[in-house]
DNA sequence: ACGAGATAATACCAGTCGTTACTATCGCAG
DNA sequence: CTGCGATAGTAACGACTGGTATTATCTCGT
């Protein structure tokens, strides 16, 4: 059967679909590991449409994980703002995002660490988006920092970067979600530790 | 040709030789995207040789890990003694010995971490091991914790796991061996943030 | 000196991979 | 109603995969 009896003829919904199933599948099970045939079964789509729209299957992961990527950014973003008012809590409020997510079924760690991590190619799109993820998540703390009163919000940032990704890999390999809430605990300290003397310690 | 000429017969320098290979190569470019012909060129072995040592492509992951996370143990077991006296500089001399890691060439991050993320498959020997590879670390923390007078050794200890292998991963998806001196300062103020009120704060 | 075992090289197998080609059918704009 | 573009399904391609078989040659214990 040439197209699907009764359903519209929508091309973006096709390349939408495609997308979706990809980043499940990929995300669940590996981008090696998954072939374009279970892609394109996953999808309900045929594998014409795939190479029509992401022309191969690097394009299409590429077009995967820039996605992603963009969805993580607009999560964070949007849901940030309204978690807490400006200041130390709202810097930790991102722990709590991400505590709510290593909850989720079927959470894998970063969709863009793990395929920097299979595509050991330095210069390729999955290392440059991944380094690019970090780097929003450094920006996004740096940010935050600062109007939480901390003076060096970049040194501070780059710590909380690495206390995130730390939670992330361990919660994936552990299959611990009480990650989220350890992490929030180290940031805690490292943001108390920054912070201009007035609270005391403890 | 059978058997190299003038090569003495020594079936175990054989098998020493294809992990060594082996491991060099699945670290540089990944388990999936390796295949046994190259690690047969890459050891000068034969398929049939590690067919007969290793039983399965599995089983040669299986034994390289179990190889690499011995030898990280005991790195670390040994370098660590001889780093500082016990007490809060040996708990941060842990992250001097990453750090010198991170810094040589190559690096990709840990192989266990790398091998885990690769096989998503949750109960397979590369996951357990990754677990393991945790463990162990969280292990010696908490060891190196206590003597160094952190009351709660084992909740320090999982806050360093996760700066450990944040840093690594960071450091191997950014490519900055800088990584290693920001874990360590990350580190210390966790252990003075635990450590009795004596020295004063900052 | 001889036999047994280890080994490298080679060929081979069935399966899967990414990718392309082809065909038949559908929705939709004119 | 006609024709074009989008699509699903199928088949095929060459390359490569993990794994096995065969063979010839080497080392080494006896």
């Amino acid at each position: 059967m040439p197209v699907k009896a009764g359903q519209p003829l929508d091309p973006a919904a096709t390349r939408a679909r495609i997308l979706a199933a990809a980043a499940d599948v990929f995300y669940r099970r590996g981008i090696h590991a998954v072939g374009i045939a279970e892609v394109a079964e996953a999808a309900g789509a045929s594998k014409l449409s795939i190479y029509k729209n992401f022309g191969s299957k690097a394009g299409l992961v590429e077009a995967v994980l820039r996605d992603r990527t963009q969805r993580v950014r607009g999560w964070h973003d949007e849901r940030n703002v309204e978690a807490a008012p400006a200041g130390r809590e709202r810097v930790l409020a991102v722990f709590d995002l991400v505590a709510s997510w290593y909850a989720e079924a079927g959470f894998r760690g970063c969709a863009m660490i793990n395929a920097a991590t299979e595509d050991r190619g330095f210069d390729g799109p999955p290392s440059q988006l991944a380094r690019e993820h970090l780097g929003f998540y450094r920006d996004l703390f740096q940010r935050l920092l600062e109007e939480a009163g901390v003076a060096d919000g970049r040194t501070v940032a780059r710590q909380l970067v690495v206390v995130l990704e730390g939670a992330t890999v361990v919660s994936a390999v552990d299959r611990d979600p009480g990650l989220g809430a350890q992490a929030r605990t180290i940031a805690g300290v490292l943001v108390d530790a920054a912070l201009p003397v007035d609270g005391g310690d403890r």
